[in-house]
DNA sequence: ACACCACTACGTACGCTGTACGTAACTACG
DNA sequence: CGTAGTTACGTACAGCGTACGTAGTGGTGT
């Protein structure tokens, strides 16, 4: 079993021991190598991490890094776990459910906020990593006076955690779609109003178009905090009412 | 105001003419491209999708294919159009509002699950294109019988598409990390159940490993099945109660 | 004590990517 | 009818992930 050596079959990075005390102690730690990365996509977003980026970020060979991640995918879950260790719930369980789980949604929102390539990599199924597992742990214990089945429980974390990257994803998306393009996020944003603007304006839609002018496009911060708040809770309120449908 | 020349300023490409008359007739349409592009993603993944092979599938050089996209996220976003094209709510609105919804959810969802790439490049903002509007207002035409206002009927369906989104994420996972890594997607299925199932039984997430032991994992599609249905009456049933929470 | 070998480190190289730029042919408009 | 805007596309460049080879290091088994 290899501990840094050149893997061959199928295997999470999590099972695969950071170190086994054979050869020459190791320059740099996972840790170590997931900070760089982090700080690599908070200034430059995610598609500037790059293996030889991440190495010359900590000052080793890039082919050097293959010895702690066997493969760029790895890195990437790395980086959701250190991520993940900035949840900070110490404060719960308090006893009141609904309460935790508004203050889940809100620490979640300013967790991916703060990384912006987090609903990226997690809607692309780096879901599970020991610290977003501990995190877990702690909302289900929250959770313990809600009466209902722990598939019920999993279910409410499951679309708090959907919605909030849903909601976040809307929030960031011009800033991060700036970045692959010649020109600033309020350009991106100005052109991609005007073009929804003339087509809700064109008659073509209706419904969407009175939707949309009764009430405003949620540009400012304070509609998104408005909305958000107002999405848990909704969500909230259908596993309070205690309601399956069918 | 050039059509297929090259670009400068910023802009989206709805706005960009497809032709303006001048110059040799093209050999290629953006929907041919589009389409092209489509093929390519579902057969072998998102990342398959280069200028090189979308320009060979439609027989033309590469860089032939700036004439028609000035970038390649332009040509994201064509896809998702094209992707768009295919919801079939010509049923809709029945004039329950309810059904109709759960009608919107699974055509999504089936979608989806068809185009598995779709959550990637919606997670990553390309959200509205004429065919997403289109969708947009079918779904608002729908949603005229339910006591709500314009905003509170689009966080309805933006919490349904979010829902959809992470469901169908979390369904193909395995399938689409498979693709990046030399074993197959059953092989990486069992590897991560493998990693979970021993981390659940070290005793450190109790409330967790509770939840699941009682609601074993949702392997089967006849699993999923059953909780994407409760998720969605759940979240009607948020609306449905007439319920904002404060 | 010493050989062995797993391990760290890392340079080179290959095939791939997006796309800037230059050039040639073509056609609708002034 | 010239000319300006367009289509088409080859070449080239910087960057990517990573396979592979090789050199050095240090715990372990004899």
């Amino acid at each position: 079993m290899p501990a840094g050596g050149r893997s061959a079959g199928p295997e999470v990075i999590w099972t695969r021991p950071e170190r086994t005390g054979r050869g020459p102690r190791p320059a740099h730690t996972r840790a170590e190598i997931a900070r760089a990365a982090v700080r690599i996509a908070d200034a430059d977003g995610i598609e500037a991490v790059s293996m030889r980026r991440v190495a010359a970020e900590i000052g080793c060979g890039t082919m050097s890094l293959y010895n702690y991640v066997p493969r760029k995918e790895d890195l990437y879950e790395l980086m959701v776990d250190a991520a993940a260790e900035e949840h900070d719930l110490s404060a719960l369980p308090t006893g009141d459910w609904r309460a935790d789980m508004l203050t889940v949604a809100r620490d979640t929102r300013d967790l991916m906020r703060r990384h912006p390539w987090l609903t990226r990599l997690l809607s692309a199924a780096y879901g599970f990593t020991p610290n977003t597992l501990r995190h877990l742990e702690r909302c289900m214990a929250a959770l313990e006076g809600l009466d209902a089945t722990g598939g019920a429980k999993l279910e409410l974390l499951s679309m708090i955690n959907g919605s909030v990257m849903a909601f976040v994803s809307n929030e960031v998306a011009a800033a991060e779609r700036a970045r692959a393009v010649p020109w600033t996020p309020e350009e991106e944003q100005a052109v991609r109003n005007a073009y929804l603007t003339a087509e809700l304006g064109s008659g073509r839609y209706p419904h969407l178009a009175a939707a949309v002018a009764e009430n405003p496009a949620p540009t400012g911060p304070h509609d998104y905090e408005a909305a958000f708040e107002r999405a848990v809770g909704r969500l909230l309120d259908a596993f309070d009412h205690g309601g399956s449908t069918a």
